[in-house]
DNA sequence: CGCTTTTGACCTGCGC
DNA sequence: GCGCAGGTCAAAAGCG
């Protein structure tokens, strides 16, 4: 939600107003003279506003900046945990469901696909919502639902958006012990970056380019900037439940796990 | 109109 | 060889 209320409060367009001066970012502009006309006045009030607005735009934007790199090493240390899980947990009680998993997931001779790279992910959901989606930062296109024989919710087979160039397949099915846990199998490794990875990439590439004076002192990057940020969020509205999800995760702790 | 989802049919491997 | 179960395909339907 502090994504959405940021775009909706950033108020960037001070710059759409019909003044295209440049915005002077003075320190004690907004000290207005006595002797001055009510005119000069009026002006000198509104380029005070116009500086102050834009003050605190930056600081919005470094603060989504740095949000998002935030979100990105917690997404990184979420992995990195994972894969430390994946290894520690291959206890031989489940083998025989892993084993079963595994065996009907790789042994088609069609596709010759690693045995590494599975990694079972078990995320928490609205138990009365019935939809199989599991919110990773990637996009997938559904290409097959099944009921399987040892669970009575149906699975639903997953392929990258990005196939064939991305192999990356998962299979999503409700727990069978945990009506509220959605357990998402996913197989291989993505050869690109997530949607939310990509935001992030763009706003680092704008940060290299642009000096801490550009950020001051060129609105049009601004607008930019923020159209683009804009124009994400608008396509991909499960963007700010992520970064939220994200950060509480990291604050309890508890919603986002993984076991093998 | 193009993309995504649904769903029944089909394919493949395994166990008996 | 047959039946079963999981996985995939592809035509039809749905949707924006």
């Amino acid at each position: 939600m502090v994504a959405t209320s940021l775009t909706i409060d950033l108020n960037l367009n001070p710059l759409s107003t019909t003044d295209d001066t440049p915005v002077r970012e003075v320190e004690g502009f907004c000290d207005v003279d006595d002797d001055n006309s009510f005119e000069n006045e009026v002006d000198d009030r509104r380029a005070c506003n116009l500086s102050r607005k834009n003050n605190e735009n930056k600081k919005l934007k470094e603060m989504l900046t740095g949000l998002l790199d935030n979100y990105n090493s917690l997404n990184t240390h979420v992995k990195k945990l994972m894969q430390d899980k994946e290894e520690l947990e291959s206890s031989p009680k489940k083998r025989k469901f892993d084993d079963t998993v595994q065996q009907s997931s790789w042994k088609r001779p069609k596709e010759d696909l690693p045995i590494s790279g599975i990694k079972r992910v078990y995320v928490k959901v609205d138990p009365s919502d019935k939809s199989l989606v599991v919110k990773d930062g990637y996009q997938w296109r559904k290409y097959g639902q099944k009921v399987t024989r040892d669970n009575p919710s149906p699975r639903a087979y997953y392929k990258c958006s990005f196939s064939p160039i991305c192999p990356v397949k998962k299979k999503v099915q409700r727990s069978m012990e945990d009506d509220g846990v959605v357990v998402a199998t996913y197989e291989g490794e993505h050869n690109h970056r997530s949607t939310q990875q990509e935001v992030a990439y763009a706003l680092a590439n704008e940060r290299e380019i642009s000096t801490s004076e550009r950020w001051f002192n060129s609105p049009k990057l601004d607008e930019v900037l923020v159209e683009q940020m804009a124009s994400y969020l608008s396509k991909d509205p499960n963007f700010t439940s992520e970064v939220a999800a994200a950060i509480f995760s990291k604050i309890s702790q508890v919603d986002f796990f993984e076991v093998c």
